[in-house]
DNA sequence: ACAAAATATGACCGTTGGTCACTTGGTGAC
DNA sequence: GTCACCAAGTGACCAACGGTCATATTTTGT
């Protein structure tokens, strides 16, 4: 009986192809201009049948989010596994790493920054909605062991508290871009990355040994 | 002729009436779900007045957000102001005014995180809009300004560069807490203010002299 | 071959932000 | 006191959109 499995294979299928319509109409239009109506004519489907896939409209951005954190997580895992940095070389990476994913995939990092917009309505017990936080968990959780591979090799001072200053740097992610990268950069009067990268130099003087 | 000048009050009036009527508002039933209906009869006017005042919904939740960034420069002002403190103490005293601010203010700071959400669609040329920039500009000076003291009464290494730092402390305000504060806490496995605290703690040790 | 189940459709609904033709009431000229 | 005028205010109305559901189509198991 291989039709079941053949079935979820499809249905697993489809639902992707609509976050790859979602994605295109959303990353085009901007995620509050573009209708649902919209995206069922990009998915080559219905409207009513997007609903069959995903509750709503917010739960299908959530999903554009989940790959946006995955895509973060591939960057970051590279980073762990590259043996030829000692680790507050990596650690020193991880702001540039930053940066250039901001600038590489900047849809993808503005919805990042929409959590707070998205997260609304889902119910937290959804499968989307529990994805994103497994992702988030398992990118903190890098971060984190990077900093561990840094006490080790004895570049990170011992007494460093790597959970927290994970979490820290996370949040410094998602604040001082956001109110920069994607805004109007005329207006600014300042360049995002500098200020991250003075923060991190600030930081690595802090815990380097 | 004093009538102009008294309708100008009346109008100034009018204007933060409505304002007052729209964090009641918005703040019961968070901005999406709260109507411009809700808000006109809140505001004892019809619907059609509100925008006599503000060009939307979007404009009134900005000049919501301005009074947030007033308040908050208030805190840090009276902090600036206090004579009895060295620099780093004033610096040290930044985070637990950060995490205050966020406890007491829970709606107003709210209002801060969703900058990204109604900036949208309001004219960059708005009186509004201007306002917002201009006390986001205040703030950031202030959080400067300390550093700078801190500086000159040598508890603050002298090549610290304070506008830098600064901008970076705020985009951590507003980074690290949003994933938190307002979420539901239960779902997280850290404590925001812990990670607030220890970014901080990091800092000070990087900048203290 | 055919019934049942899964998948898909799109007309339809309720709600809401925003508009606009119209009303109201204070103002200043005479 | 009267009256034309204009800013201030009104609320019926509109278009747009997220979401639903009765119906249609396709696939599956027997």
């Amino acid at each position: 009986m291989g039709v079941t499995e053949r079935k979820e294979r499809e249905k697993e299928l489809r639902s992707e192809s609509i976050i790859d319509a979602a994605e295109r109409i959303f990353f085009n239009k901007g995620f509050k201009h573009a209708t649902m109506n919209d995206v069922a004519k990009e998915a080559e489907l219905s409207k009513g049948a997007l609903y069959l896939y995903f509750h709503s409209k917010n739960e299908l951005c959530m999903a554009i989010l989940q790959r946006s954190l995955l895509i973060l997580r591939n960057i970051f895992e590279l980073l762990k596994e590259d043996k030829t940095l000692t680790g507050i070389e990596r650690f020193q990476k991880l702001a540039k790493l930053f940066i250039t994913f901001a600038k590489e995939h900047p849809n993808h990092y503005d919805s990042l920054l929409s959590y707070r917009e998205h997260r609304e309505n889902c119910p937290a017990t959804g499968e989307i909605i529990k994805g994103t936080v497994r992702e988030n968990k398992n990118i903190n959780k890098i971060i984190s062991d990077l900093i561990k591979m840094g006490q080790t090799d004895k570049t990170i001072k011992e007494d460093i508290d790597a959970d927290k200053l994970s979490l820290a740097l996370w949040g410094n992610f998602t604040g001082i871009m956001p109110s920069s990268i994607l805004s109007n950069r005329a207006t600014l009067n300042f360049d995002p990355e500098k200020i991250i990268e003075y923060h991190f130099e600030l930081l690595i003087n802090a815990i380097k040994t």
